[in-house]
DNA sequence: CCTGCCTCTGACAACGTTGTCATAGGACAT
DNA sequence: ATGTCCTATGACAACGTTGTCAGAGGCAGG
């Protein structure tokens, strides 16, 4: 044993271990210990593994966050990831997939819940900013995002997901919503229906904007007039959205297919076919996928997305952009897929009101 | 203007500005702006004002990670989060209650996938330490535990969710797997059930040994031998449970009735249910509850565990930890529910079989 | 006028690390 | 022997913040 005084104590000690102590243990200087972990060049091979002995034997663990500071660029091997819910499914993927893509770059996710309350928006990227995060992964709701031009252009690498930013040019990575709204309405009408029933969420998420415009569109494209369809909006729960179609479908005039533009509503509408009796009558399409879709009776036919192409995506551009691409902001749009299970092959039934 | 040499330039500037240039603006100490940002007392109020216009004039924000350097306890007010996976509908919900418990306290969450990998518990786990969280909640996988001993000692607070640890004292919240498990059992024999089989999920995972205990547990007390139930175990996904689902109901002696261990696998099991027409012949108890069970044709009686008030007491309690608790460890059990639906109240049929 | 005691304030070291730079020592060419 | 160059190494400042402490100034009481 060594006289050294200092000597740091292993085992049941009560502080972390730190470079010095390591250092001491090894018999080197503090330097030597930071390129041996940090894995540079410049140290001979019995200095290495005496300071990979000493590491051991300490259990130290470096500390990246105080590497950070002085650290070029500054990074703290983080990033932020704003979702619309942590425990919502699709959100829930997007997250996997970019946890993925991050984990092999040894970057870690702060994940957070944006709830769609602007409040939180500002509060929850302010949280990621005071930890300095390496950049932000991040879906929106405020009307502008345009606060956050100051940060972006001190090079604080931003990708939106899901919902494009407005009042400011970043990346952003979403799904073909009009695109595949239309397509559904396409479907419906290729079924034989003429009476159909548009299903929307909040107005003031984008997604459910755009959903809308491209059901429109799709129903114009075919050759019918717009006004034809019911449109019902603001249906953000599945009690709601449940409500909407049960008038729908006892009014004078009912729809004979819907299509719903997001989950809950869907799981809405579902209920309320099924109370009616009239699941096997009523033709639903839904925007986005859920499990066991396909075991519903009838399987529910779905315009479904790609959260972990989305996810994916996203993290290789946020990693690029940490890595400094300065190309010009872009758009990256996933397309999404047409799953055919029944519902929405249901064609017009002569008695569906009653 | 004036003419004060290094003015931080604001807008769109290269950095990020830190407090000496916000002191600077204020014509104010660089402690004099920590106090302010930290709700410090001991600032008259036109200090205070003046510091506070020349923070928002630049932007400034809080570095918390430099902070937590030197700041006593040295909390990053952060904690890691090890979930079986970020995309799993259980975890999710485990995550948000999580979330919103900690939030009020301003920790953010880094939230990894273990995946049911030894090798990646170790690798998450370390990640977590080398950014110096606050304190760890862990869902784990390893047979012991027992590597974290030294963290644990070194006061880094520790909470395990959903399965306990072995090797180590900590506290832990899981759910009533025994007693759960054997509800489902009670219930099926009470429904005059005597031929059961019990699909479980890998073996190396404590949560299915302790549910197929509880449910072997349950036919005994009610007075049946173990023997006569067909354990059907290392289903790790829907595909397996589905066959043998499929294998069991086909067999000489098919059983009437069948208890699964864990979502994916009452997946699999309704659809063989499905496939061979026995949906509404042969009784099915899941174990844990899932979005639109309610909707399947039978609703499928599940055993429903709580997610969000796991989540919660585990968020209470890693935050007692942190904030000194130095009590015994101890583990809370959350208790299940029996929620019937139908699938579970099927009686025995003569022709189950065939 | 002095003393004591507040309130408000800032200088300075320290936190654990990395970037920069200087230097010791050896190998090699002259 | 001398000079040059390379490798291995560590001293030191710096990163942005907070804890400690001391000092300036004001006010009340003697």
């Amino acid at each position: 044993m060594t006289t050294m005084s200092n000597r740091y104590q292993s085992g049941s000690g009560r502080k972390r271990p730190t470079m010095k102590n390591v250092a001491d243990l090894a018999g080197v200087g503090i330097k030597t210990v930071s390129r041996v972990v940090n894995d540079e060049p410049g140290v001979s091979e019995a200095t290495r593994q005496r300071v990979m002995r000493a590491t051991e034997q300490l259990q130290y663990q470096l500390d990246i966050t105080a590497g950070s500071l002085k650290r070029s660029g500054r990074k703290t091997q983080s990033i932020g990831l704003l979702l619309p819910s942590v425990s919502n499914p699709f959100s829930g993927e997007i997250h996997r997939a970019m946890e993925d893509a991050l984990a092999v770059r040894g970057i870690a996710v702060f994940a957070a819940s944006l709830d769609d309350d602007p409040d939180r928006e500002r509060k929850l990227i302010s949280a990621f900013l005071g930890r300095r995060v390496d950049g932000l992964v991040l879906t929106t709701i405020a009307k502008s995002q345009a606060y956050m031009i100051p940060e972006h252009s001190r090079d604080l690498p931003l990708v939106f997901i899901d919902r494009e930013p407005a009042g400011i040019e970043a990346d952003a990575v979403v799904t073909d919503n009009e695109i595949g709204a239309a397509k559904a309405a396409a479907h419906l009408i290729q079924h034989g229906h003429t009476r159909l029933a548009y299903l929307g969420d909040r107005t003031d998420i984008q997604t459910a904007g755009r959903r809308r415009t491209g059901f429109l569109d799709g129903v114009g494209q075919a050759g019918f007039s717009t006004s034809g369809v019911d449109v019902r909006e603001n249906l953000d729960d599945e009690e709601a959205a449940c409500r909407a179609v049960r008038e729908l479908l006892t009014s004078e005039n009912p729809p004979t297919a819907i299509f719903s533009s997001q989950n809950l509503v869907t799981f809405g509408a579902m209920r309320a076919l099924k109370a009616l009796g009239l699941h096997h009558k009523v033709a639903l399409v839904g925007f986005d996928d859920f499990t066991l879709a396909d075991m519903m009776d009838p399987g529910i036919t779905v315009i479904a997305q790609h959260p972990e192409r989305i996810g994916k995506l996203a993290a290789e551009r946020i990693l690029a952009r940490i890595d400094g691409d300065e190309g010009p902001a872009q758009t990256y749009v996933i397309p999404t897929e047409l799953i055919q299970r029944g519902s929405g092959e249901i064609r017009p039934q002569a008695d569906a009101g009653k």
